[in-house]
RNA sequence: CGGGGCGUAGCGCAGCCUGGUAGCGCGCCUGCCUUGGGCGCAGGAAGUCGGAGGUUCAAAUCCUCUCGCCCCGACCA
């Protein structure tokens, strides 16, 4: 293509609300532009982008079997009742009424759908297992777009969906779509990390996120560098730091203590009671599926939301609000504390974090204001809790899974998540087939996901310098580009046209830049934009027969002979075929 | 949802405090010049100052309301 003809529109200065690389080159190249918080038009850069990002996708998902599909974006509300989560997505779900009064949605996963379709047609257990997957639109009305495109409110998603009559059948549709992430992945260009998640309101059981470690992302991963243990710290387990000391028995002894207008775990900290933190026990009330209950972490510990939910069994999950809490332990916040009667009614359920165990000499709130009490013994005080793992981990703490290894955090940004549903959408949706032995059984599904403009702006996160994008070959919009810098010149123009024919009837996707424009103008754009390869051609060099090629990463440029170029791209270009081939492996 | 910031030409910004003819840079158009890293010179087009209401002789500027965008937070009791 002519970038004379093409629509490129590339910005010399920075957009004023772009905080994030990604965001700030995708707008400068002119591959994005945004429309309303948190929802961009592609223009024909990134569009092109996309499309190398799912063609990868599709080829990866067709290599393990699975057929792609098509589905409604617009759902009725009825569909989502049957499975609950018309009411468990809350505000996220974008909602309206058609003309006829119809309450509908529009999709933010397709979990109800495709299993409507598997349950009307699925009969035996001979049709197992279906592997089914779409590459669609999704709509989420998230609580704060940001990040440019990282966290958007209308997205692609490839979601693929899995069908299998038994748990050992759905570990190997999981791990086949373990191994096509890892393949999309690594030939996009991302290094990534695989990590133990949470389900939060998916639901079921297992589940892996692929994680791009950038400062830009997110989440928060915990990585052992040890035994390779990782998962992200919503769900992240450590041997935690070592227990506070044994007190003296002294200390062992319940006393309630005034502590007017103490409100907060520095407060107590802080002289005339100097209790420090690591003494207390910081108690948290929430509602979890409309009950109240109550964690207890250590008071230099925090809570981990994701964690408290799971131990709760909870699908809803928030914190209580100041009166909920009045209500349930009898005081304000700052003088609360897991010392209640279980049995009064109404009294909330009691989860202590597995740290606590033992623990004793301990300080917290006595659930009337203004009073603490000490000498608080964990087993004797709390016996009417559970113990869970609550708290969040640490940087520098030892790894729960091996011996040495200790744990190392860093942000993430999440490009795909993969799930072991279980019978969950099954049993609520009536999908259910003829065992062998002529048993009705629910069939047992896995669903999986990927963000493709997260790829791309994964991508850029990584891959960029201080000029722009530097593109992976493998997605970039345009393999090569021929820049003429005098266009003006009737050689170094027809030089350019004669290496544009050549590599475009190699079937090379080239970009020619026959602009009139200067050759600063032009060069500062490619690099802006980021093809991986460029061939520059300039009165100088061609003086001496030669052109210049330049792979974007590199910091110079090398002259070869015109007649060298194509073959010197097709060598560049067999490079990944071969990668790819072999699933993104360098072998 | 809580807090903060910002809406002035296509983009980036100044002007607002202290009311009085709307400015700068980039981009765009024309001409000359230049031609290997976002040239130079000259001329030019382009803005209901986010919107509504109010105060005033007079509002981009002050007041009220409203819409939008960005950032931080949304366990730390």
């Amino acid at each position: 293509m002519r970038f004379s003809k093409l629509f490129i529109p590339t910005l010399k200065e920075i957009p004023a609300d772009a905080t994030v690389a990604s965001h700030v080159l995708l707008l400068r190249a002119g591959f994005l532009r945004p429309l309303a918080a948190g929802i961009y038009s592609h223009l024909p850069l990134f569009r092109r982008v996309m499309l190398k990002i799912e063609a990868i996708v599709r080829a990866e998902m067709d290599r393990i079997g699975a057929q792609e599909f098509r589905l409604p974006a617009l759902h009725p509300a009825e569909i989502w009742k049957e499975t609950g989560r018309w009411d468990v997505m809350g505000e996220t779900m974008f909602r309206l009424t058609d003309r006829g009064g119809r309450s509908m949605g529009l999709g933010m996963t397709h979990e109800e759908i495709f299993t409507s379709i598997a349950r009307g047609e699925l009969r035996s257990w001979r049709q197992l297992p279906q592997v089914w997957y779409q590459i669609q639109t999704k709509f989420r009305d998230e609580p704060r777009p940001k990040s440019g495109v990282l966290r958007v409110r209308e997205f692609t998603m490839k979601d693929a969906y899995s069908f299998d009559l038994d748990q050992a059948g759905l570990d190997r549709s999981f791990e086949d779509q373990r191994r096509a992430y890892g393949a999309i992945f690594r030939r996009c260009g991302l290094s990534f990390v695989a990590v133990d998640a949470h389900s939060g309101a998916m639901g079921g059981s297992a589940s892996t996120e692929f994680m791009v470690r950038t400062d830009a992302g997110e989440d928060d991963v915990a990585a052992c560098g040890s035994c390779g243990y990782a998962a992200n710290v919503e769900r992240a387990e450590s041997r935690g730091a070592a227990a506070a000391a044994e007190p003296d028995p002294a200390a062992r002894v319940l006393k309630k203590f005034a502590t007017p207008g103490v409100r907060t775990i520095d407060d107590l900290a802080a002289p005339p009671y100097g209790q420090p933190a690591a003494r207390q026990l910081k108690t948290l009330v929430y509602v979890a599926d409309g009950q109240p209950v109550v964690a207890v972490v250590r008071g230099d510990d925090e809570l981990n939301e994701a964690k408290l939910q799971t131990a709760a069994g909870a699908q809803l999950l928030r914190p209580a609000r100041p009166e909920e809490i009045s209500v349930s332990l009898g005081a304000h916040p700052g003088s609360l504390g897991g010392l209640y009667d279980p049995r009064r009614a109404g009294a909330p359920r009691l989860l202590v974090d597995a740290s606590l165990r033992g623990l004793s000499g301990m300080v917290t709130g006595a659930n009337e204001d203004g009073f603490h009490y000490a000498g608080v013994d964990v087993a004797r005080e709390l016996a009417h809790g559970a113990f869970a793992d609550l708290r969040r981990v640490r940087t520098g703490e030892r790894c729960a899974r091996c011996e040495r290894g200790k744990l190392d955090l860093f942000k993430a940004l999440e490009i795909g998540h993969i799930f072991k549903l279980g019978t969950r959408y099954s049993a609520a949706m009536g999908a259910r087939v003829l065992d062998p032995e002529g048993r009705e059984v629910p069939i047992v599904m896995g669903s999986y996901g990927i963000g493709v403009e997260r790829i791309a702006a994964a991508a850029v996160e990584l891959h960029h310098d201080e000029d722009g994008i530097v593109w992976p070959l493998s997605i970039a919009p345009y393999q090569v580009t021929v820049v003429a810098l005098q266009q003006q010149d009737p050689a170094v123009a027809r030089a350019a046209e004669q290496l544009y024919d050549g590599l475009s009837a190699a079937g090379v996707e080239v970009l020619l830049d026959d602009r009139d424009e200067r050759a600063g103008v032009k060069l500062k754009d490619a690099d802006l934009i980021g093809i991986p390869i460029r061939i520059a051609v300039g009165k100088k060099s061609l003086a001496e027969g030669k052109v210049e090629y330049k792979p974007r990463g590199e910091p110079a440029a090398e002259r070869i002979a015109p007649e060298e170029v194509v073959r010197r791209v097709q060598r560049a270009l067999a490079e990944v075929s071969f990668v790819d081939a072999l699933g993104g492996r360098r072998e």
